[in-house]
DNA sequence: TACGGAGGGGATC
DNA sequence: GATCCCCTCCGTA
C-alpha cells in the first residue's frame, strides 16, 4: 500500500493507493510532510491550485450497488455548485437519509465532491470536519468564476 | 435482525 | 421562528 501526502492551506490530504488504484482519500487538519505519489499528489495538487476540475485517475470503490449509483450521481455534480441531499434523493428515487448515509461513508471525498452537497436549510455535515467544506466551496467558488 | 445516520416536511406552540 | 415527530432505507454488525 502506497501513499501520498498533499500539504494544503487548511491542512494536509493524505491519498491511500494500491496498485494503480486510489483507494481512500483522508483529510487531516495538520501540517503533515508531502511525500509524491504520481499523478495522485499531482492532480489533487492542481485541483487545489485551481487548475484542475476533474480528476482522471483510477479509484476503488467497495460497497453496494446504491451508494455506487448515489456517488456516481454526485460525481457528475458540476464544479462550484452545490445540491441538496433532498434534491439528489428525489433525482435516485431514495431518501434524504440514504445520500447523508452514502455520503457518510464515502471513502473518497473531493474525488466524489460530497462537499458540494449540502443540507437545504445550511451546510450539512462532513467527516473531515465542517472547515473544510467550507475551505472546498469558498475554493471552487473562487476558481469556478 | 436490529440499529443508526452529514435530511426533510408537516404539525404544533 | 423553534421544537417535536414521524417518514424512510441501506450497510454493517
Amino acid at each position: 500500500m502506497e501513499m501520498g501526502i498533499v500539504q494544503v492551506g487548511i491542512g494536509s490530504v493524505i491519498l491511500y493507493i494500491e496498485g494503480n488504484k486510489l483507494t481512500k482519500i483522508e483529510l487531516s487538519n495538520k501540517k503533515l510532510d508531502e511525500k509524491e505519489c504520481g499523478i495522485f499528489t499531482e492532480q489533487i495538487k492542481q485541483y487545489f491550485d485551481g487548475k484542475r476540475k476533474t480528476f482522471d485517475f483510477e479509484v476503488k470503490l467497495t460497497s453496494g450497488p446504491v451508494f455506487q449509483k448515489i456517488w456516481d450521481y454526485v460525481k457528475k455534480i458540476p464544479y462550484g455548485t452545490t445540491q441538496t441531499y433532498g434534491e439528489i434523493a428525489k433525482k435516485l428515487k431514495t431518501n434524504p437519509r440514504v445520500i447523508g448515509f452514502a455520503m457518510a461513508s464515502n471513502p473518497l471525498p473531493i474525488y466524489i465532491p460530497c462537499h458540494r452537497v449540502v443540507s437545504k436549510k445550511g451546510l450539512g455535515g462532513y467527516t473531515g470536519g465542517l472547515e473544510w467544506k467550507k475551505y472546498l466551496l469558498n475554493l471552487e467558488k473562487k476558481y469556478s468564476q
